[in-house]
DNA sequence: AATTACGTTGGGAAA
DNA sequence: TTTTCCCAACGTAAT
């Protein structure tokens, strides 16, 4: 029998072989056709940067350079993108100084919107001021260095922009709303003091602009499955660039190119030094950075340090993390190191180019999108997307045309609910372990905030994903626009996703990681010599377990807020009226507003 | 038009 | 221990 099924599986596997032949064939023809399309494009970049018309959607367009006569500094203003590697606004600056003869000034703008600890907490704060260290020593290897303006850019930016006599700004763009709109101003700013501006993509694996267009009627896809054939007819994104490369030297030695020395008046003044440290800087100390902790933090911020991370990633397990990665099946629970690269916040920033980090693993590879490492970029692509088509509306609840309208509780409604999450005082020692880890090192793997999402919204505490949004937009270090109202619409059954029914369990999810919780007694110490068999539900243990492991719940721990099984019971009933009510107003809106099929009809 | 297959990662009992 | 099916049943897209 099994000889038998061999062999077929034998025949089935050389007829296939052929077939691939096949396939393999077709797919090198569109490769070549495409490489040829990228290489047009290219040439078609290298034409920007020599002052012909922009072929990318940069916000202005060039004039003759050569008819310019002004040679001041060309100023590259980095946000995202906080890396010299694969840096598009770097590399077009560095042309385009090189031709005008004029000198870089890489800055950075230390805006106060988002010096506000319940806006951005201690923790991604200096994960933001290792970058940019970081930044700036890996710039000085090349001369340069990394300025810091303290302000809001539309004024800040300008008046250096101004005083310097700057010839150029270039800068990377950015799909974010509150981005969106900065940019905006200081571009109509920038066209009032005649400084050129120059935009380049380079945060994503591809231009979001251009995604967009290849997109069927120029919607973005809004489900995977979706996603992955636009992956597939756009094919692999444009392979990384090193400074080295643009620069055309081996090696920071060999010799310093003349656009990236950076006067000396600039490096001895102090008012562009970058903060070494939350209480080192009495501005930020002023905006609210005192006594905040920061000491839990995890990941050192910066492009050399996610470099390293990387690697050592690929390394790992003599390779098969990479091969092998499977999302579902990496734990939430893994601590020393986490089962996954930790390469979030480094994307979040910039700290290093997608493209470069697709171009590392993506041959190496045996799993497939959407569970596959380079998977996990296109997830990223994909809600990446879809908050550049929908703008502001994406991270809300009314308005939004894509999310579920649900009457879920304000905190107001229930604040001690609300508290007890954030706090990490539910009485759930899993959901507690979760939330304490978000606030200690600003970090969490995926199926943790899956747990601790679905615990807020439809499966327990019936709390807008609104909220949890904002919670975690405070605590992340790699709290991202985009994905981060994704994968809440998404958790709390609001868009993307709809099975309602699948609950995760507090206690019976993570047993299938962590049978000991290990997880839950680093975060959660007072549960540290708690019996395996109640780790998970130390309210089920006998007092006298309670009192000689010295965690007495409701004294030393706080009971369990709600009944798991009747909250999750009642909510799935909340939800099916939810589901109803919303389908009942759709069906009424389009009635209102009858559709091109009826009219065919009549 | 009606049906079916599927969706990155649920839980739990039974086999 | 691992796999399979059921729970009560979603929306969307392909057929």
């Amino acid at each position: 029998r099994d000889d038998v099924r061999w062999d077929r599986t034998r025949v089935v596997m050389l007829l296939m072989s052929f077939v691939s032949i096949g396939i393999g064939w077709s797919r090198i023809q569109v490769r070549t056709q495409r490489k040829n399309s990228l290489y047009r494009h290219r040439l078609q970049f290298e034409s920007v940067l020599r002052g012909k018309r922009s072929w990318s959607s940069s916000e202005t367009s060039m004039n003759d350079q050569k008819s310019q006569s002004n040679h001041g500094p060309v100023v590259v203003w980095f946000r995202k993108g906080l890396r010299i590697h694969d840096n598009l606004a770097l590399a077009s600056a560095v042309k385009y100084a090189t031709q005008s003869k004029s000198t870089i000034l890489p800055v950075f703008t230390l805006d106060p919107y988002f010096l506000d600890p319940e806006k951005v907490g201690a923790v991604r704060l200096s994960f933001l001021l290792e970058s940019l260290c970081d930044l700036d020593l890996n710039l000085k290897k090349f001369g340069s260095a990394l300025l810091l303006l303290k302000g809001s850019p539309d004024s800040v930016l300008i008046d250096f922009l101004q005083s310097k006599n700057a010839s150029a700004l270039y800068f990377e763009r950015d799909s974010e709303p509150y981005a969106k709109k900065r940019d905006a101003e200081i571009v109509q700013l920038c066209e009032k003091s005649n400084v050129k501006v120059f935009t380049e993509h380079g945060h994503t694996l591809f231009d979001l602009e251009y995604l967009l267009k290849q997109c069927t009627n120029k919607k973005a896809p809004s489900s995977m499955p979706e996603f992955l054939r636009l992956m597939d007819s756009v094919g692999n994104p444009e392979t990384p660039l090193s400074l080295e490369r643009v620069l055309g030297v081996s090696n920071t030695n060999e010799k310093l190119d003349p656009c990236l020395q950076i006067p000396a008046e600039y490096l001895d003044s102090d008012s562009f030094k970058i903060p070494k440290s939350l209480e080192d800087d009495e501005d930020l100390v002023k905006s609210g950075y005192r006594n905040i902790d920061a000491s839990g933090a995890k990941f050192k911020g910066g492009e050399s340090e996610a470099l390293l991370m990387l690697e050592s990633f690929c390394k790992r397990d003599s390779g098969k993390a990479v091969e092998q990665f499977s999302k579902p099946h990496t734990s939430p629970c893994a601590f020393d190191p986490q089962s996954t690269t930790g390469l979030s916040a480094y994307l979040k920033f910039g700290c290093i180019s997608a493209r470069r980090f697709f171009h590392r693993i993506v041959s190496k590879a045996k799993t497939q999108p959407p569970v596959s490492l380079v998977g996990q970029l296109y997830w990223r692509e994909h809600f990446y997307l879809l908050g550049y088509a929908h703008g502001a509306s994406f991270s809300t609840m009314k308005g939004n045309a894509l999310c579920r309208q649900i009457d879920w509780r304000t905190t107001e409604e229930e604040p001690d609910f609300a508290r007890a999450w954030e706090e990490g005082r539910t009485g759930f020692p899993w959901i507690d372990a979760c939330m304490r880890q978000l606030r200690q090192e600003g970090w969490l793997h995926h199926l943790a905030r899956h747990s601790v999402a679905c615990f807020l919204t439809r499966g327990d505490l019936w709390i807008s994903w609104e909220f949890g949004q904002k919670v975690f937009d405070r605590y992340l270090i790699d709290a991202d626009w985009s994905i981060n109202a994704a994968n809440w619409m998404w958790l709390s059954c609001s868009a993307f996703f709809h099975q309602y029914f699948r609950v995760y369990s507090p206690i019976a999810f993570p047993k299938k990681y962590d049978k000991s919780g290990h997880f839950v007694r680093k975060y959660v110490p007072e549960l540290k010599d708690i019996p395996d068999k109640y780790i998970y539900e130390p309210w089920n243990a006998p007092a006298d377990v309670q009192k000689k492991a010295k965690c007495v719940v409701g004294i030393d721990y706080p009971r369990p807020i709600v009944d798991h099984s009747v909250a999750s019971k009642q909510n799935m009933d909340r939800m099916s009226i939810a589901f109803a009510a919303n389908k009942e107003s759709n069906a009424s809106t389009s009635k209102t507003t009858p559709p091109t099929k009826r009219m065919k009809k009549a």
